[in-house]
DNA sequence: TACATATATATCCTTAAAGGATATATGTCA
DNA sequence: TGACATATATCCTTTAAGGATATATATGTA
């Protein structure tokens, strides 16, 4: 049972949260692309490293709209950080993240005991065929 | 609170779970392309009808996969149906789908949950700031 | 017969999000 | 000086979803 696919779920582009992540650091602690790159790990959607292209670019766009503000930081050592930091309206839209992956769970929950309800309990042979 | 932003959550191209819905409505019950869009509206993800295209190309590429077969039903009312049926590859693919999506409500419980740990309990105001 | 409607499948193009490669610059330390 | 860690930026490709449109069949009805 369970054999390795040719696709298997979670292999494609599927959604890795990494927009909500982003914010919830943000509101944790203002932070630099750099440290977010290691935060976003420990929110747990993103496994191993993210790649730098896609926090860049998702900070650009988040400060284009507004949700997260940055400043450079000169002083300290090594090259100088842009420290981005959660604007009222980034706040909003965590706020509106955390509802649809409330919903979004919820969903999974019903999907999942459904399945579950049609072929026995967990632990058991999934097929019914 | 939770004002409209320009882009809120669910209004991009997030995962709408249409895949495992199809694989899933095709366990409960070997079906067609017409009627399946009616039915994996029942599973949760999918609000509305789903785009046709959408479907058929999923049943398409399920297919040649291995994960689907089909045969023409011609006789009954209408214009002839293409029944598609789950096979022992595709009865495995969606038990992975379920682990999958065991994975992902886990982890989005955990995400919210931390949230409301830091900005006090549901319900009242998610500003800390 | 002609036409509208419901059923059913198929094909096509666009857009959004993620994957991933690469370039550039600064400071530290051996 | 050269290697290395830190830090940001830009670019192109791939994947999945959104959405429009074309085609064909059977049925009811004016």
């Amino acid at each position: 049972m369970n054999q390795k696919n040719t696709k298997d779920p979670g292999s494609g582009k599927r959604q890795r949260y990494i927009q909500p992540s982003i914010l919830m650091s943000l509101k944790l602690k203002s932070s630099y692309g750099y440290e977010l790159i290691q935060e976003i790990q420990k929110l747990g959607f993103v496994e191993g490293s993210a790649p730098p292209g896609m926090i860049y670019r998702h900070l650009r766009q988040l400060e284009e709209e507004g949700m997260v503000c940055s400043e450079w930081h000169t002083e300290g050592a090594g090259p100088a950080r842009r420290i981005y930091r959660l604007t009222p309206e980034g706040d909003d839209m965590l706020y509106s993240w955390i509802q649809y992956m409330e919903d979004q769970a919820r969903k999974l929950k019903d999907f999942t005991e459904g399945y579950y309800r049609i072929t026995g309990c967990q632990g058991t042979s999934h097929s019914i065929e």
